[in-house]
DNA sequence: GAAATAGTGTCTATGAGACAATATAGC
DNA sequence: GCTATATTGTCTCATAGACACTATTTC
């Protein structure tokens, strides 16, 4: 254990790390229905899954879920193992964002961690939150979150994750981990609005739909026969169905 | 040594990890002048320094520079102290952008190879090249350096590393790392495309001066008594001077 | 005046941004 | 008809993109 694997290699006599842990920073949307209203937009809330520690270190304390990489896999399947051991999915969006290694970060010894981001629909979640260890897991809004004592570093991996996020909601068409295959563009504007909340656009529908240099990365549902597809399950008027292509923009501060 | 720090872990009889190296891709942009034409823009170009190894495993092929990180360090301090004992410089541009974890992906062992990017302006590696080392450490152009054989999966990075560097090079600020603080428009050009090659915009000056977005990101240089700065190093009529302010813009695909 | 790069004028089409106005379907 | 959301009309101004043209200095 732990030698190396052979002795052409001078640095056979150095101190080697501990382990090299994945976290995995699970973020799902939740919708729930406004009181009052009956066909009314829900309101959505960006939440963060959260474990509360049953031993030492920090026993009692919430933490990222995670796990130790072994030597026979790569850190990206070590969290996606994780990812379906404490939350049965699979399949989802994993997006590897940065290590953390300062010294004594772990008391348990010399611990890389690789920090993962998930995005995970609620509906891959419901029968999570119900489950007999409901106590122990939490799917909880992220300004809750990030204002609890978590343990480790794990509340700068989430504040990182959370910026990461942020980031890659308005570069990237990750808004599609949060929504089904066909949407509405009020749908699309409020998941964008749960994860990045300043954000504002007045004219959201128009731009998404009539600029040239973002036309492509949405596009209409149509039914078998060609007809547009429309949805009133969230306003009396049927609003139309649009669908993620495939294409991504390249974007430049430069033109 | 490798025992773990305390027995309160019960993952202490798993296997550890026998490394956990940085490994840096070191790019820079060489300028050389035209053959013929006195005053005319230099010709620019994307290099990467490479080491060639000089023992077991891959002895005698180009590596990327490295080494392995200490328990008393960050991988980043480990890959700005291997970054200073590789070339001497020292307050660059360095960037982690992944980890690569394959299993085998190293003979020696269980190696979790941590990799950055520097950008380091030219003239900070000038005394480097006519070192006494010079068949070892070579700064070679990044498509002859793709095409070779390389150590490890050294390839795989520099490649991850040169995709990394394109998107920044266009949604961020980092051409100042390979640019003096005050340059001209056509210098900032140059620096682009030898980044992307394919990058090509006609109307390059009229964007970045006029954009309202995009104003902001640069300011015309001026000197002690408010006139504004030119140089003619390349050319015969003088070209203003800009330099890049402090702000930064947020792209987004929606608007 | 030729060379070499810097920068402007001009024109057209399109997009951004603001808001008012209208549309649709359920209640 | 009221409600709640969806969608279009309209107007103004800024920008994109193309390309010809002028400017400045050195040789």
């Amino acid at each position: 254990m732990n030698e190396h694997a052979n002795g052409h290699y001078s640095a056979s006599s150095y101190r080697t790390p501990d382990g090299a842990p994945s976290d995995i920073v699970i973020f799902t949307i939740t919708s729930s229905e406004r009181a009052g209203a009956k066909k009314a937009l829900p309101t959505r809330r960006l939440e963060v899954l959260l474990i509360k520690r049953q031993k030492w270190p920090f026993e009692g304390l919430w933490a990222l879920p995670g796990g130790f990489t072994k030597e026979t896999e790569t850190v990206e399947e070590c969290a996606r193992r994780e990812l379906e051991e404490e939350t049965g999915v699979s399949d989802v969006h994993l997006e590897y964002f940065n290590v953390y290694s300062k010294p004594g970060r772990d008391p348990r010894g010399w611990m890389l961690s690789h920090a993962f981001v998930a995005l995970v629909r609620e509906s891959f979640l419901a029968g999570r939150r119900t489950s007999d260890e409901a106590a122990d897991v939490a799917l909880m809004p992220v300004e809750d979150a990030v204002g609890l004592e978590l343990a480790f570093d794990h509340r700068s991996i989430l504040e990182d994750a959370l910026e990461r996020i942020r980031v890659r909601m308005l570069t990237t068409t990750i808004a599609k981990e949060f929504l089904p295959e066909e949407f509405t563009l009020s749908e699309l504007y409020q998941v964008i609005r749960a994860v990045i909340p300043s954000f504002e656009e007045r004219n959201f529908i128009r731009k998404v739909t009539s600029t040239q240099s973002r036309k492509g990365i949405l596009e209409e549902a149509r039914d078998a026969s060609g007809e547009p597809k429309t949805s009133n399950r969230y306003s009396q008027r049927p609003a139309q169905l649009y669908r993620f292509t495939d294409y991504s923009p390249m974007l430049s501060i430069y033109g």
